[in-house]
DNA sequence: AGGTATGGCTAATACTCATTAGCCATACAG
DNA sequence: CTGTATGGCTAATGAGTATTAGCCATACCT
């Protein structure tokens, strides 16, 4: 039973200075939200989330969000699809550049390692709630994720036919490269003293001593 | 509003055959229950298995549960008590079985996938509903974590200062090999044609390889 | 035969939440 | 000034779901 009835109500519309935004674009309240509940998703889950607790982020209350966004499943949306893109992306990047079959490798690892370390909220979403999209967005991303990791798995393969690689299995060996990545995105500590470039580099080389393509230069000491 | 008064209901008590039981034990239906849950707690997740699902697969309803178990919670904490309690256990005689330094990290490395892949469910919901239990489960569990993962760094240490391995980071390292077993109990398919050791006995071989450890025996071609 | 424990069942309880409805103050355009 | 769009708010709504209450048939023990 309501106790107050009709008291001028809290905060009302206080827009921010900049008055003209453009008009086609995610407004800034639309990425803050994004960003508040990026975090959550990865703290305590998807559905730990309430609508409330990215409101409280932002100053604002729980249903006050559908001004900006349609809807919780559409955040998770554009974490997971805006995660496996940029990815890929930079995996493409990555490839682009050419080089022999373990430089290759080498740096598809490196971006790799880079990403779950620099953007661990997001990667770690990106794994993690797979299984809390809707259809058809959960296939869809299905098939990215097949997409990227066949790519290393045919540069493994690249490698073992060219006798560069030695490896008992073409898909263990890849399968192994991503999860030690994935793994990053889940203990990975942006306020220790190592960059993301350095455990980007590390980690590829260990990638390439698992290949039987062991180089020289991977023996400096922990930072 | 509810259309039937009170006509006999469904099924009611049949107990199975074996009529005496020992009264200490979980029983039979305790044990049907938890590996519905585990079953399902694996491919739905915790917060995505209903009562009444782990209910259906014993033919029973949600409610007739509870005769059996106190709570959804106490199968979480079963599951992943008993998951740690047995990793721990089976690293422990992997240590006592004694041998060279890459001797025991290759067998706590095997038995660490072995696990992943043979107990994949097991494995699976003891990584990812870890932040679903609740206090003061979740604590001790995390410590029964981080005491397995301390017997890898310390091995991988205990490695590098006697120049068996050569690695830019112990803690880096072990994680990766660490890493990449637990991702064994996402895609291990029980029904291909691998077994678990085979594929144990791989992943070993990477992380000495990965370690600088290499040996000679790592190049049959996958089955 | 009678009594009791067991293990089903349905219905009710008590929450938690995402989302919608409807209200209103402010800012800004004309 | 005045009108309108914006972006807050509170209060429903409605679905989902763990758990409890209370009922009862069966099996088994004496």
């Amino acid at each position: 039973m309501p106790v107050r009835d009709r008291l001028p109500a809290g905060r009302t519309h206080v827009p921010s200075a900049g008055g003209s935004r453009p008009p086609g674009g995610p407004s800034d309240r639309h990425h803050e939200i994004l960003d508040a509940a990026l975090e959550l998703f990865a703290t305590v889950g998807y559905g730990g989330t309430t609508m409330a607790q990215i409101g409280d982020r932002l100053g604002i209350r729980g249903p006050s969000l559908y001004k900006h966004i349609a809807s919780k499943q559409e955040l998770l949306v554009e974490i997971v699809t805006g995660m496996m893109t940029e990815l890929l992306r930079r995996q493409q990047a990555a490839l682009a550049r050419g080089g022999d079959v373990s430089e290759r490798l080498q740096r598809i690892t490196a971006v790799h390692v880079q990403y779950h370390a620099e953007q661990r909220y997001e990667a770690f979403v990106g794994h993690r709630e797979i299984d809390s999209l809707e259809e058809p967005h959960r296939t869809h991303i299905l098939d990215l994720r097949r997409e990227y990791e066949s790519r290393f798995r045919e540069l493994v393969q690249e490698g073992r036919e060219l006798d560069v690689f030695r490896t008992a299995s073409d898909r263990w060996s890849s399968y192994a490269i991503l999860d030690m990545g994935i793994g990053v995105s889940a203990w990975y500590n942006p306020s220790g003293s190592v960059s993301p470039e350095q455990l980007a580099d590390t980690y590829a080389e260990l990638a390439l001593r698992m290949l039987g393509a062991e180089r020289d230069s991977a023996n400096t000491r922990e930072g």
